[in-house]
DNA sequence: TATTGTTATACTCTATAACTATA
DNA sequence: TATAGTTATAGAGTATAACAATA
């Protein structure tokens, strides 16, 4: 199927795997409503609760102008809710609502389904665990 | 930095991954005034060459209707041309020129420095091989 | 009827500059 | 002056439908 010395890249398998990967992901959490981006948010502020919200975006390398829209569609979903700090009132506090946790922990599961698929075709979680270590190692 | 379930997942780390590798692909190949997609045409073409213009988009997972502006920007450059099939004349084959065969000698080499430097976070080609199994276990 | 290349179009993601309110 | 959040906007990349020429 490749005839080309791309095959054996970095770029090249890196992005045809990451690819394989956000289509199932993105089947699993359309099927939901929301996006890979959204899930992301809600994890970040599930294991951080009261993060600020420019701290969210930098954690998850997103521009905090486009992160404002990601935020918008949490808290009209009634996932997530903006809470203004009293010392600082230019800062908004990111939380999960009751019906975010609720929505999350109902979630969760087919995520980590997701994941089990591709670990499977790594053949096992130390597979999994030597290919995030050399992941990590390139993206510094 | 990191402190959420996310960070020792698959799609994220994988994502992770391939973003640090595209930024620096994309200034190599940026300077010298093409894409990384055009780049990976350029040398499909150079292993193939008069490859059928639509089995070259398949080969690099680009939709037909978006494959059209790249082969016409490779073909304004004068890298590529295409060439009418005889038999079947609906169908072109691409073929690089004079042109693009040295216009890739030229960008190989920095292309092949980008791949090193992503090697020597490997830690060496061995790491190199060994992580380009587990994608392609990955995207099957 | 089916296929190749093409056009048009829309949608998402991403990047940048400038605004506001606060500090 | 500087920062957090916001708005507006433009550029990529990607997906789909429909068309002309050809099979």
């Amino acid at each position: 199927m490749d005839h080309s010395m791309l095959a054996h890249s970095l770029g090249f398998t890196v992005r045809r795997a990451q690819l394989a990967i956000f289509q199932d992901l993105q089947d699993v959490l359309g099927a939901r409503g929301i996006r890979p981006a959204d899930f992301s948010v809600l994890t970040v502020i599930a294991g951080n609760s009261g993060m600020k919200q420019s701290d969210v975006a930098a954690l998850l390398a997103i521009q905090r102008a486009n992160f404002v829209a990601i935020v918008d569609g949490l808290e009209d979903k009634g996932l997530i809710e903006r809470r203004r700090s009293e010392v600082d009132r230019r800062v908004y506090f990111l939380h999960l609502t009751a019906a975010g946790e609720q929505f999350l922990a109902e979630i969760l599961p087919k995520w980590q389904e997701h994941e089990a698929r591709f670990i499977d075709r790594l053949g096992g979680v130390e597979k999994r665990d030597q290919l995030v270590q050399l992941l990590k190692s390139l993206a510094e």
